[in-house]
DNA sequence: GACATGATCTAAGCGCTGATCAGATTGGAG
DNA sequence: CTCCAATCTGATCAGCGCTTAGATCATGTC
């Protein structure tokens, strides 16, 4: 009751005020979730904005066009993304294999609890410039913790560009699968596999290197 | 049949006739070129229909609505993979592994050269029915030649399905990571880099057989 | 406290796209 | 030739993205 009321909590009650208080927060969060229910096809302005309570017009000020809503999804879902997966591989044991293992657990586990961030973050349709600043992080981690690998020897040395798209194409793929519902085994428990898939990298990585000490040269 | 002049021919040149003759055909062709250069988002029926000499009403007589003419490319385009496959297999060389190899090449070629159809293939919203009797056979080729490879010795034995989502992951991830534009590598050219790639799914596997006979048992 | 200013939201409407439907046109079967 | 089924046209509706003018609120200034 002292002089201004409200001013450093712009996060008013949903009350029926003329103001949202924080519909661009709002619009995101409902975004993100009929993304992950219904993909993004299914994303529609006009009734999203009335189920927060707004008009038709009202997100335009907060974002030029469907586009940009998008752009800022997948923009906050890659931080959140980076962040996760530095989280994971801190936590993990300070050997290289295991911080590599960690980092795909983790990317496994960011799509498998944020389908709607990642559908956003890798959709391909329409795509104005390529990946953000955030995504080219997300990618140099895993970049460093293969060379760290290399380095002590629990991967084959060489290029390190073949093993990282490796890598990556090992958890992107089956986190594609996954929440594109293309799974058609029967049974199996996608979420109980993940880190079972994230372990496979290393493992691998480290039987080739046992294997064969210098697998470089050309494939074909 | 020498009476009528045109009967088993029902495709007719490109002339202002009332019945197109071959329109179905037509769209799904305009469909797929329009999707791999613009992406699905980019598929207007009206634009389509001026574009190949109908008005906006005519695709509705050959398909229900604008998703049927997708299951119809992603139908089609299931096909043509899974021949691809086939066809790459049985040009390998007679062992497990070089067969594997092939399939990986296949996937990926397929993706390459058919961006359109692979793009609606896995697309991932709104998919109303799973995977398609086509997508089916597909991944039994796979699941056929990893198998193959654990009964020769070039895999490791115990379940089959981690190693066969594995490869699949692999492939898969490539090829969506190529068809999303989404490989932040300058100065790689992944058309190069797939065979590599698809080389590197049977030597992971072999040296994981060679180094560990056993690696069955819980992951974590 | 009165006022100016900028930010936010409403209300109305435009254009484009998906989809429907009655009727015109055509090829083919009997 | 006659009739039928398939195909296409033309007109139209509904829904959605987006724009614009004006109303409402928040904040800083005097």
């Amino acid at each position: 009751m002292s002089g201004r009321p409200r001013k450093a909590s712009p996060i008013r009650s949903k009350g029926k005020e003329y103001h949202h208080g924080s519909l661009r927060r709002t619009l995101i969060d409902a975004s993100v979730e009929v993304i992950a229910s219904a993909g993004i096809d299914a994303l529609n302005l006009r009734e999203l904005a009335l189920r927060v309570g707004v008009t038709a017009g009202a997100p335009y000020h907060h974002f030029a066009n469907r586009g940009e809503l998008l752009a800022a999804i997948a923009e906050e879902g890659f931080e959140k993304f980076g962040a996760a997966l530095i989280a994971e591989r801190d936590a993990a044991p300070d050997d290289a294999a295991s911080r590599l293992e960690a980092l795909g657990r983790g990317y496994l586990s960011f799509a498998i609890s944020h389908p709607g961030h990642f559908r956003v973050m890798f959709h391909g349709d329409a795509k104005p410039s390529g990946p953000t600043e955030s995504g080219l992080r997300a990618l140099r981690l895993l970049q460093d913790a293969v060379e760290d690998c290399q380095r002590t020897g629990v991967a084959p040395p060489g290029e390190p560009t073949p093993l990282v798209l490796t890598a990556w194409s090992i958890v992107h793929g089956l986190a594609t699968l996954w929440v594109d519902r293309a799974l058609p085994f029967e049974g199996v428990d996608p979420e109980r596999l993940a880190p079972q898939i994230a372990n496979m990298v290393p493992r691998m990585f480290a039987a080739l290197a046992a294997v064969r000490p210098n697998p470089s040269g050309p494939t074909r």
